[in-house]
RNA sequence: GUGCCUGUAGCUCAGUUGGAUAGAGUGUCGGCCUCCGAAGCCGAAGGUCAUGCGUUCGAGUCGCAUCAGGCACACCA
């Protein structure tokens, strides 16, 4: 389009003023191909008016001087006002559906990340707890951008960073502590602390944990051993180092191993599980402190180590290593993005989905990447806004210290695909408040049913064609319409003009049904480009929403027209379609790692 | 107080880089099973796009201000 446009300067006199260069510049910036919300604006259009400016004209002049210039394959151009709107062959459409259709390419794929490597971490729970429904939102949404940038052709790593480090992991440990404490009738739980503000972990996978390690006699000799040897101190020193670290990595695997399990379950995948006790045992923490020390960004102040980071545009300078010479979690963090910039894989992007708790993070990683001497837009941080829970009508925030609902628990409800379509499909600009008293609601008004319903609509269809055909009164078999062979046949064999006659052709006395079919083709068409505004905009939920569309046409199309006519060589080229909107809905729904049934 | 996100139909939310008449699900009301699954279809009602000003040929979309909600502002992780 903008190439067609760019010799036509001479056709406007006010415009001969302008040079070349100038005349290119506005063609180029001005020209943008749309998709009109009307239909009967056309299949795409393009807005000249911004050329009034230039050419002394008015739009619809415009518009009818460049008209006979446009000569574009495949489409006829008309001009209606200030737009020049664009309407696809019938042929032309069907065209880009046949590599689908013949199983030469997946519907939607694309190499518009081709030439990108891609790191995404996500999720990177603290092992101290089952997975929240919050969890469960960064997990839907970055699995579904995984599936959806490697159909755009990136390669990508994806990675959840077990923060098993900090104090936290010493609260967990603490807390089976406790609970082991209370069951063997030592303590009650949780220990009274005067003046001391303590932390621990109420739920009652703590007390499994406990119970799981009493089970072996000789810890609970040794529990009991050091409570009467101890008893006395102060309440951290209760449990010894040994035995805390013993607890401690009891803790962090079971927990692991129960978040990884969820995740699978949940259907999303990780490359990489990274420990970030790993990252400072193998000295990756240290080796990044030193380069930023050898690069001059640090400083003492009061016993601590600070870093710059206010002059690369942080609002505060901050603390690396604190007066008692440990190490805060920025120190780590930097650490392990360092770690990411500087992997074999040299990655285009390191994406991290962050909940917006999180917001204030940003600017410090950044600024401690570009202290480093990394390009900062090589880093993408995408803010996801929480889950927030509304029971009985109250909003509580979801914590792990506060009302959690568990993402297990969710999935126990209403099932992975309601969960996952649910949680993806809205933007993740925006906070999800979840009622908890209407959790059903997120099931039975799940609209993945309707979606999921459209696909095994289509199979069922597909399998009517080919099965016997059985009276359900009188029992009598017929024979089935098609073979699988013959219709596999036909479908190698078509071209876009044959299909387009017998698809189309037959409908041209009634325009509503010609209309419904043409529609359905243009949506199908246009799930590639979707694909790829889906991965440049990062937002899975224009698939959910596409999904969605497609079944809405599908299920009008349905109802409005048979797809088993009596014709049998229409019938054939209706299968056609309805096989293509099969494939594309269950790569649509398989993108958001929803399952596409075949029957319901 | 400062920063980020949000405010669109009764409810839950779309609306990609400003474009032609504001979109869907759900709910409400009214129709449709003598042919491929009614988990569906067709139709109706329902809107000052929080408010005001500005930029523009043109604003739900961009800017400023105000109001309302969420989140964050540690030598915690």
């Amino acid at each position: 389009m903008i190439h067609t446009l760019l010799p036509l300067k001479a056709t406007f006199d006010a415009c001969h003023a302008l040079s070349d260069d100038e005349w290119h510049t506005i063609i180029v910036q001005g020209i943008k191909m749309e998709q009109p919300k009307h239909r009967e604006h056309g299949d795409y259009a393009v807005n000249i008016s911004f050329l009034a400016r230039y050419t002394k004209l008015a739009p619809p002049v415009i518009a009818t001087t460049l008209l006979p210039h446009l000569n574009i394959q495949g489409f006829t151009a008309t001009a209606i006002g200030g737009f020049i709107n664009f309407k696809a062959t019938e042929t032309s459409l069907l065209e880009t559906l046949l590599p689908t259709l013949k199983g030469t390419q997946q519907a939607g794929q694309n190499t518009s990340k081709q030439n990108e490597r891609l790191h995404l971490e996500f999720v990177s729970a603290n092992p101290t707890g089952p997975l929240h429904l919050g969890h469960g939102r960064w997990a839907a949404l970055g699995d579904s951008l995984r599936r959806i940038w490697q159909h755009n052709g990136a390669k990508v790593v994806t990675e959840f960073l077990v923060n098993d480090y900090g104090q936290q992991m010493t609260n967990m440990a603490n807390s089976v502590w406790f609970r082991a404490l209370e069951h063997l009738k030592l303590a009650p739980f949780p220990i009274p602390v005067e003046g001391e503000k303590f932390l621990y972990y109420p739920g009652a996978y703590v007390t499994d944990l406990a119970l799981e390690y009493l089970e072996e006699d000789h810890n609970t000799q040794a529990i009991t051993h050091i409570f009467e040897q101890e008893g006395a101190k102060r309440l951290e020193q209760l449990a010894s180092k040994e035995l805390l670290f013993e607890l401690r990595n009891i803790s962090r695997n079971a927990m692991l191993q129960l978040q990884q399990d969820l995740l699978k379950r949940f259907r999303t995948h990780f490359d990489i599980w990274q420990l970030e006790s790993h990252l400072h045992l193998s000295g990756v923490v240290e080796k990044t402190l030193d380069r930023l020390k050898s690069k001059g960004v640090t400083f003492e102040e009061d016993g601590a180590l600070w870093i710059k980071s206010t002059e690369v545009g942080d609002d505060k300078d901050r603390v690396l290593v604190k007066s008692d010479g440990s190490y805060t979690y920025l120190t780590a963090d930097v650490a392990y993005h360092d770690d990411k910039f500087n992997r074999a894989e040299h990655f285009t992007s390191i994406v991290n989905i962050w909940g917006a708790d999180h917001h204030g993070y940003v600017s410090r990683i950044t600024a401690a990447m570009q202290a480093l001497g990394h390009d900062p837009q090589r880093l993408v941080i995408i803010l996801g806004q929480l889950v927030n829970l509304v029971v009985e009508g109250e909003k509580t925030r979801m914590g792990k210290r506060k009302t959690m609902l568990t993402l297990e628990d969710v999935i126990e409800e209403v099932g992975v695909d309601a969960a996952r379509f649910w949680l993806v499909s809205r933007s993740a600009d925006s906070t999800i408040e979840f009622d908890v008293d209407l959790a059903t609601s997120a099931s039975d008004e799940n609209p993945v049913f309707y979606t999921q319903y459209a696909h095994a609509r289509a199979c069922g269809i597909l399998r009517n064609a080919f099965n016997k055909i059985v009276d359900l009164e009188t029992g009598e078999e017929s024979p089935a319409r098609f073979n699988k062979k013959d219709y596999e046949a036909f479908k190698k064999g078509i071209t876009a003009e044959a299909w387009e006659t017998l698809l189309l052709k037959p409908f041209e006395g009634n325009p509503q049904a010609y209309n419904k079919v043409r529609e359905t083709i243009l949506l199908l068409v246009s799930f590639t480009e979707r694909v790829e505004d889906a991965g440049r905009v990062n937002a899975p939920h224009l698939i959910a929403r596409y999904a969605l569309d497609l079944s809405s046409d599908f299920h009008s199309l349905y109802a409005a027209c048979r797809v088993l006519c009596d014709d049998p060589q229409e019938a054939l080229a209706r299968l056609l379609l309805v096989d293509v909107l099969r494939l594309t809905l269950a790569q649509a729904l398989d993108l958001l790692g929803v399952t596409a049934p075949e029957q319901m």
